[in-house]
DNA sequence: TTAAATTTGTCAATTGCTGACAAGTTATAA
DNA sequence: TTATAACTTGTCAGCAATTGACAAATTTAA
């Protein structure tokens, strides 16, 4: 298992040869930025999964599945939710693809 | 099934015969915005889940469960994340569970 | 009809996140 | 060792998203 994404990240990045600068760049981002990032101290943001997707030729539902993975693993530590809570979620994802969501009433 | 947390508030409320101005002042906060709350135009705040637990009488728990499996569930809709998604959740939540977290790194 | 209940629209204020930069430490190569 | 590149850490202004608050419209029920 990937312990967490910032760490996953660093691991991308040294296997190619690349240094924080350099992915910095191509992530539109600042190194300094990026380290954090990479030592769990701030957050990876969505909108750039696409591009570091493409940068490490990596399958982007896999990517995705990773990265919000954790994000709830990490809201549910922090609230101290049950297990529970993700049986709700895979049944609610259900619901929300089969009705019309425009019918559902919630903020999307 | 809840279909939205909202309706779920809704029928709570109803249930006990309170109107939107009652359990708004409960809740501390504004009328207007409950109802919104209700037919999902707003989000709930987290900070109040505890009053609404008390206030109805319901295990905190399977409320948070209820909560933050629809918070799960509407993220994965609006990016379209696979099931696996989930998968990894758990995964990762069991991992924050084992380690200390302060060596995990992570921002929490 | 009229009074209460609910809904909708709007917006200033607050909050949290992001980008950016400076200053520090650590690693590496000459 | 010393210089240079790589990385880390702290800070903060600017920006974007959320919230609280109020007014006004609509719906409901007596």
């Amino acid at each position: 298992m990937i312990a967490t994404f910032g760490e996953y990240i660093r691991q991308l990045r040294t296997n190619k040869g690349l240094t924080l600068t350099e992915l910095a760049a191509l992530l539109k981002l600042d190194s300094a930025n990026l380290s954090k990032i990479e030592n769990g101290k701030r957050d990876f943001d969505e909108k750039r999964l696409v591009i570091l997707a493409n940068v490490f030729d990596l399958d982007f539902d896999k990517l995705k599945a990773e990265y919000f993975g954790e994000q709830f693993a990490k809201k549910m530590y922090k609230y101290n939710c049950s297990t529970e809570t993700l049986s709700v979620a895979e049944k609610k994802i259900k619901y929300l693809k089969e009705v019309n969501v425009k019918q559902a009433k919630l903020k999307l």
